[in-house]
DNA sequence: AGCATTCAAATTGTATACAAAGATAATACA
DNA sequence: TGTATTATCTTTGTATACAATTTGAATGCT
């Protein structure tokens, strides 16, 4: 009982996940025609697509000149780092609240698939499943005002946090293992109703993560003397 | 230069002004055909402007069963008193931080409007100019992810308020003066680029909204023993 | 009467043709 | 050669006809 596989919830599911999963780069107009094609969609409907996804935040439409997958410009990365924190422990210290039985088995069942990845290495399903995992959470918080803020906070957050998913040092995979066990704290912190320590749980996995992105948007500079040798060195690694 | 009058911004924002008024009331269905003959659309457009509201919350859409006007049960109420008051000292700090002189000249301006309403006790114009007064506040914030919870928090702050802005008592239009000088600090604050006052500016205003919304949800209760009269008195003054 | 089923009407969803606006290339002119 | 203007092409926006779904009434059954 997946529900039919209507085609346009097809379509916007298949394009959250490519615009999600950086294949679709910020910034990238999409263009109507080709979308409606690939889609086996007419133009009307696949439109009204793009509107839902406009409303969720995932494209940005300009009158007369179409959609474009929304930017991650320095003042979006700026307000990004300013809201997370907030709006996390909020969101985390409602789910605690008012999260039902029902909810905290799709989480377990979201978070099991989550290990699953971490352990196999799967690089982009631990992005995509880390996003369900949080996603799930907003749900609990039942909150239609702080939904959207949330939904679009994970939307920036899953695509700078690719390269945390793909540790080339060991120190990294210990990170994700890491963010592993605090979902696994986060659940029974909601699990026991503990508001409390669930805000706190989400402070700290935010802290997490934002350190790793922090290094990636600001590495450590390269030696300056041999500058273009290391260059050459690293860049194998991508 | 007021722009153009594009029928469909004109359809948009005449279906959201009455619906803040409470002109179309929370769970009316709306009827595309019935929209699309009186706002001079044919059915495609009318429909992506639903979309847009649907994705500003104004409106909420079923597949197959067509757009209603956002709803405002219980559990919305619950979630507005949680949210509101995060929501908007959030945003008023990072107003302070972020405004840009021509904002703080826009809001003067909107601001001696409402003044002016208020003088002139023009209800619904008080209303709008107060929600326009706080949308501005969250343009300065400059905060693609607290816009949406900002703006959705407004939609139902406002077709609450109606009743604040239609006091019946010498006390009520106290209430709504102190409301008015409470912007005009919250200006001053802003300009200061004061956000720790900013943002406990806008939790004071939020208070005396929030008691005033209370006191309607629960009012005192009729004396007991002549019921029937007292609510045939009362019924008049509405 | 109460309830399920079937058919008709109303309403929403989709496809497509046409109109309008924007982008681009070609041309004319200084 | 550089710039402005025009013409053409591409892309987005709108109207309308048609398809599919839902709603509600009428019918038949227990």
């Amino acid at each position: 009982m997946p529900a039919k596989p209507d085609r346009k919830t097809q379509c916007s599911d298949d394009l959250k996940r490519r615009i999600l999963e950086l294949e679709i780069a910020p910034g990238t107009p999409l263009d109507e025609v080709a979308l409606s094609v690939a889609y086996d969609l007419s133009r009307t409907p696949l439109r009204e697509v793009l509107q839902r996804l406009s409303g969720e935040g995932y494209v940005t439409i300009a009158a007369n000149r179409g959609a474009t997958v929304s930017s991650m410009d320095l003042n979006v990365m700026r307000s990004f780092f300013q809201t997370a924190p907030l709006i996390y422990s909020a969101v985390a210290r409602l789910a605690a609240d008012n999260a039902i039985s029902h909810q905290i088995i799709g989480l377990k069942k979201v978070q099991s698939r989550f290990r699953k990845a971490v352990r196999q290495n799967a690089t982009t399903d631990m992005s995509m499943l880390n996003h369900s995992f949080h996603a799930v959470i907003g749900t609990m918080a039942d909150n239609p005002y702080l939904l959207p803020s949330l939904n679009r906070l994970l939307i920036d957050h899953t695509r700078m946090s690719h390269r945390f998913y793909r540790p080339r040092q060991e120190a990294g995979k210990q990170r994700v293992n890491l963010a592993c066990e605090q979902h696994e704290a986060m659940i029974s912190a909601i699990e026991d109703r503990d508001a409390e320590r669930s805000a706190e749980l989400a402070l700290q996995h935010w802290e997490l993560s934002r350190s790793e992105i922090e290094k990636y948007v600001q590495p450590d500079p390269l030696p300056i003397d041999s500058q273009l040798e290391e260059l050459e060195k690293t860049s194998h690694a991508f």
